[in-house]
RNA sequence: GCGCCCGUAGCUCAGCUGGAUAGAGCAACGGCCUUCUAAGCCGUGGGUCGCAGGUUCGAAUCCUGCCGGGCGCGCCA
């Protein structure tokens, strides 16, 4: 059930049927305040001056002809022309009632999409750096969530690895073989590797050549340097991999549809281009003049789509990917995670994507920008030299802090248990401090809030998930599950509708791609339990049978939600901690 | 020069499809553990929403212009 588009629709038909003209606004939003009902309905100003009539004779109007019988128990018209909306206690005990029977928590699938997700993308000519991080988990957390909700989802790891900087590799890498496994090879650690090749690339006579000749025998698709950059990219991946693993995100092998997967099709863009001339001969390039994105002097933007030498850019590469996403695999929407710095460049292909036909007016192409990630210097975040931050470097750091801290804490955890903690914690820390924050802008990581276990924190909400367990371990949960659900208490009733609540957010989720609603939501959640387990005894002495039974219930149904939430975000949760 | 993003409490951030008295957390201060995990709960103080105009019944939110910061703009990705 979805309280929202629920009492939308019912609101919908009531300025209908009192003559509201057709595509009249009916917003409605959750109440921001304790005293306004649950829901508020703020359509009568706007309607009152369509009809020129009192905002207040009009909210009358609407509360009349509203049909909410049974859901609401009260609605009552404040201020200019407000309609605050009471739900009635009965029919959200027995949403919840309903829910606690269901594991998908009463949530229905949506009409199913198409949607292919690219995101991660890693250059697989270096190792996985802090700037990886975003695109990982976002992308991770939207998939999960359009899952979910029933969609079918296609993950694309868009890697690098097909670029000028292979050449440079592999020609350091034959050097170096002289016989020996490429695994041996110093692939061990791929930033030096990659830093060795890039100083002979610069310093060395004749290696930039080598590498150039390199390029065009692998593009040509040269047997013995196509085995080679196998097995580089074969290492390469197996390092994502393993970083995938620790970040607990589900890319698996499967999903990677690197640049080199659209080699093959990248002459036909062109062609396809010139014959459609959009793509026009420029200073010996290949280019699009895009009118659309003109200067002030009617400039038109330029858009390279193939070198002077003959040479394919990423532009031609994401060209083809559209053509594949929309033609091959039928996507609906398509949703590309990646730096902010980037939003002119997918501007730009998708304008010419639509002109060249490769996608149709109904399908779309959405590019999901994010901020870089700052040091507390409000500098982009780098090692205390100066240097990059590896990924796996990062992650194991957060999981040392997270067990030294844990250290300090009493709890009566074995060393094995506490490892798997701190393990969750530190992992679970590093990524919600990342998703919990709008992604349009840079943000500021910071090792003391993250894993200060206080306020909007991975660790809050693994407490509460562990805190909610423990009652219920305790109770050791009877088969019945009809018990009846009393919202009594202020506090029972916040929970509750702040459960039901929970289809909304991963709604907004799945639309906007910004994990941080769902994260907001689940700190709100858990914010409400921990005040009704204040506020309501559940197993303690003196308290009645019903409310015993019904707070089991709420309890359980906000284990459930919390555990489900957090597992869309791809963070884990334990029993103790 | 042109374009995109941003400017909200001391700090970190929500809120931005226009709605009532702008919210959290941290930090500060005051309460609450013989009772379901105090990694918690309850409370107090703290704001010219960068500035100035405009639109409107109503603007942090939309529009315009400034100021300040970040980023991008023909052969890297």
């Amino acid at each position: 059930m979805n309280i929202y588009q629920l009492l939308a629709g019912k609101f919908q038909q009531a300025i209908a049927a009192i003559g509201a003209p057709e595509g009249a606004p009916a917003p409605l939003t959750r109440s921001t305040r304790a005293g306004f009902g649950d829901y508020q309905f703020n359509g009568a100003m706007a309607l009152a001056k369509h009809f020129g009539e009192k905002p207040r004779d009009i909210a009358q109007k609407i509360v009349d002809a509203v049909e909410l019988d049974g859901i609401a128990s009260q609605l009552e018209i404040a201020g200019p022309g407000f309609i605050n909306i009471h739900l009635d206690e009965a029919w959200v005990a027995g949403l919840v009632a309903a829910a606690s029977r269901d594991p998908r928590l009463g949530i229905a699938q949506e009409l199913a999409q198409t949607v292919v997700v690219d995101y991660s993308s890693p250059n697989l000519a270096k190792e996985m750096h802090v700037g990886h991080l975003r695109t990982t988990i976002i992308g991770d957390a939207v998939v999960k969530a359009l899952e979910f909700m029933g969609h079918k989802v296609i993950r694309q790891n868009h890697m690098g690895d097909w670029g000028t900087q292979f050449g440079m590799l592999l020609a350091h890498l034959s050097d170096k073989l002289a016989g020996k496994d490429v695994a041996e090879t110093a692939l061990s650690d791929l930033e030096v590797f990659y830093r060795e090749a890039k100083l002979r690339f610069d310093d060395e006579d004749g290696f930039a050549d080598r590498a150039r000749d390199y390029v065009v025998k692998l593009q040509g698709g040269d047997a013995q340097c196509l085995t080679l950059w196998q097995q580089f990219i074969d290492v390469s991946i197996a390092h994502s991999e393993e970083v995938y693993e620790k970040l607990n995100v589900s890319l698996k092998r499967e999903n990677i549809k690197g640049e080199s997967a659209y080699n093959h099709d990248l002459a036909n863009v062109i062609a396809d281009l010139k014959s459609q001339s959009i793509a026009v001969e420029d200073q010996g390039a290949q280019v699009v003049f895009l009118d659309e994105l003109a200067d002030k002097e009617g400039n038109p933007a330029v858009y390279i789509v193939q070198k002077s030498g003959g040479g394919y850019l990423y532009s031609t590469t994401d060209l083809a990917a559209i053509r594949y996403r929309a033609g091959e695999l039928n996507a609906d929407r398509t949703l590309i995670l990646t730096d902010a710095r980037q939003a002119l460049h997918f501007k730009q292909t998708e304008i010419v994507a639509r002109k060249a036909g490769f996608m149709s007016p109904e399908q779309t192409y959405e590019h999901c920008p994010f901020g870089m990630m700052l040091g507390s210097d409000g500098k982009p975040f780098k090692t205390r030299t100066g240097g990059t931050v590896k990924l796996v470097d990062l992650l194991d750091e957060a999981v040392e802090r997270a067990e030294s801290l844990i250290a300090a804490r009493e709890n009566d955890l074995s060393e094995e248990q506490r490892k798997e903690v701190a393990r969750k914690v530190g992992i679970g820390s590093v990524k919600y401090a990342d998703l919990s924050k709008n992604r349009t802008t840079d943000y500021m990581f910071n090792w003391d809030t993250m894993l200060s276990f206080e306020g909007n924190t991975a660790p809050y909400l693994q407490y509460a998930v562990t805190r909610v367990a423990s009652i219920l371990e305790k109770a050791g949960m009877p088969e019945v599950t009809d018990y009846r659900i009393v919202l009594d208490v202020p506090q029972e009733r916040a929970l509750a509708i702040k459960l039901m609540q929970y289809v909304e957010f991963i709604n907004q989720l799945t639309s906007d791609a910004t994990p941080h609603v769902l994260c907001t939501y689940l700190y709100e959640l858990a914010s409400a339990f921990m005040s009704f387990y204040e506020a309501c005894p559940i197993l303690k002495d003196g308290v009645a049978q019903a409310d015993k039974e019904s707070r089991l219930m709420l309890a359980k149904v906000t284990s459930q939600t919390l555990t489900s939430g957090l597992e869309l975000l791809g963070i884990e949760t334990m029993e103790k901690m």
